[in-house]
DNA sequence: CGTATGTCAGGACAACTGAGATAG
DNA sequence: CCTATCTCAGTTCTCCTGACATAC
């Protein structure tokens, strides 16, 4: 049981979930809110359509994470001109600030859960890891 | 963001709780009945609080989960003679059935997991996350 | 007309909290 | 008196469903 890989899985994971949460917290923010702008960042700006299925958050959820990152005033909601049902999502200068300040954050995050890692193995973790995430995001669906 | 551990992990272990979910559904059980046979089993007999403390399941969870084994027959709730506080729980004859049925059905949901890996990537993968899941249960609480 | 987008209300599930009764 | 055990009611959190209005 200690050693079945789906449980060792889902435990890290929530224990994971848990450092995450009260990482961002201490920052006033959310897990959410460094995945969005990071995709924003890295990719452009996006529909919230687009981003929802770049960052594979719920469409239902991204309603109520912008309008937190648009109250901070970390990003901005425009009209699309070309589609007027969009929304164009792009990120402020406030919002650059307040991604590096979270993926500050985020690197202490990694920090803690890897701690009883080596570099080499946390490498090799998170190859294996990425593989497990593509095959069952492009499998599944 | 691809290649951040903590992301890759939540989101690979989102997937795996929703194999095991379906995969023991399928046999009408559940991740903690596995458990839960699989802990009493391995250990021997136990009070519902050691159960807990063993498998990681909160107190609350066992109870229903345990109300659930035992109205199918494959455990038995029995007072403790030497602390009449406590239920001693043991596995039937029925509840040893179940739990070969349980774990071949555990068998196929590791397998489809760790689907895109070899044998040795497997080994390592478990070895990494046994590493990760000791060290943090053992350094929170 | 059918499909995509953004919004909202609420359901399902698991983990957790708090309170109680009983026993040590 | 304080602590441990078992039970249950109910909160919280995330993920998800369904419905709606609007625009393509």
């Amino acid at each position: 049981m200690e050693r079945l890989p789906s449980f060792l899985l889902t435990q890290t994971a929530m224990h994971a979930g848990r450092l995450v949460t009260e990482g961002f917290a201490a920052s006033g923010g959310r897990g959410y809110h460094y995945r969005l702008l990071g995709s924003l960042l890295a990719d452009g700006p996006a529909s919230q359509a687009a981003l929802g299925r770049r960052t594979g958050i719920h469409l239902s959820d991204l309603v109520g994470a912008l309008n937190e990152l648009e109250t901070g005033g970390y990003v901005a909601r425009s009209p699309d001109p070309g589609d007027r049902r969009r929304n164009v999502i792009t990120v402020t200068e406030a919002g650059r600030l307040r991604a590096a300040e979270l993926a500050e954050r985020a690197a202490a995050i990694q920090e803690e859960l890897l701690a009883p890692l080596d570099p080499a193995e946390r490498e090799q973790f998170t190859a294996l890891l990425a593989k497990l995430y593509d095959h069952h995001r492009y499998s599944a669906s």
